[in-house]
DNA sequence: TCTGAAAGTTTATGAAT
DNA sequence: ATTCATAAACTTTCAGA
């Protein structure tokens, strides 16, 4: 890979940051606007926003939407430990169920967390059910979420 | 907050949902193109658009950047129990520190779940170094990620 | 609230610097 | 690699249903 990353390098540039700044506070800001803001013809724009997605760099453009509006008011982790043979279980399980946001598999004591999204916390209660055979949960209800940078990577 | 729950209603219809579907998935399609795919003209669908963007049900549309690409390759969760005489100087601190993506404050064994993004598992100490002293830290690296929606909610 | 048409922008393409 | 010019596509506005 260290042809891609001579690539890579070459797009991160001070533009090519500021391009990818530009695109993750305001993905529909138009080619121009952005060409404005960093200084290059619309076209050059085009041409790099393009590469960067080729590149793998730019993964997706997506709309944020209130969890609140669509009655998705409680979140939740909830920690599973559990042992290797229940690992493949975990996996599918938490990819068929919607109110899942996330799954990763950890170090540490845990052997997952996951990152839940219901409408009530009575609705925790199957949820955790469905997990109880395998393995040890601990269920964490977020009160606050202090920050929230979303999926938003520091540039 | 009824009045703004009825308005909200009708435009969580059939119509609203799809074009909450579509750009959840691709942020940077057209109105145009939005339209074919919900059945309105172009006009129909700003306007629905635009309305959705001023109930707050839009709260922004953001490129996701890999994080690899980003040099922040390692992911980890980092828990801490706490006392209430903390709290400030817990959300002040994550808020504050750019590896901190997520800080959330929770019910159960701790007081606060942090999720953060480092180049390398050696970056985390100085992190849980930050911490350690507000209270006892227990520290998840992430090894996969069976699952990740994203910011991205169940329509 | 929607459609359809017109006016104004923006984007994509290709040639030239 | 960027700029410029042009054609195509898109967005916005507005009248009317």
């Amino acid at each position: 890979m260290e042809a891609m990353d001579l690539r890579v390098e070459k797009m991160l540039d001070g533009i090519g940051l500021k391009i990818l700044a530009v695109l993750q506070e305001n993905a529909r800001m138009s080619l121009a606007s952005i060409g404005q803001a960093v200084g290059l013809s619309s076209p050059a724009v085009a041409e790099r926003v393009k590469k960067l997605e080729e590149a793998g760099i730019i993964k997706g453009y997506h709309a944020r939407i209130d969890p609140e509006a669509m009655g998705r008011s409680v979140s939740a982790f909830i920690q599973l430990t559990t042992d290797a043979r229940h690992y493949p279980a975990v996996k599918s399980l938490a990819a068929d169920l919607p109110e899942i946001t996330a799954c990763h598999h950890v170090s540490g004591e845990a052997s997952f967390i996951m990152q839940v999204r219901v409408a009530q916390v009575a609705d925790l209660e199957p949820l955790v059910a469905r997990f109880s055979p395998l393995g040890q949960t601990r269920t964490a209800i977020v009160l606050s979420t202090p920050v929230d940078k979303g999926a938003r990577v520091p540039l």
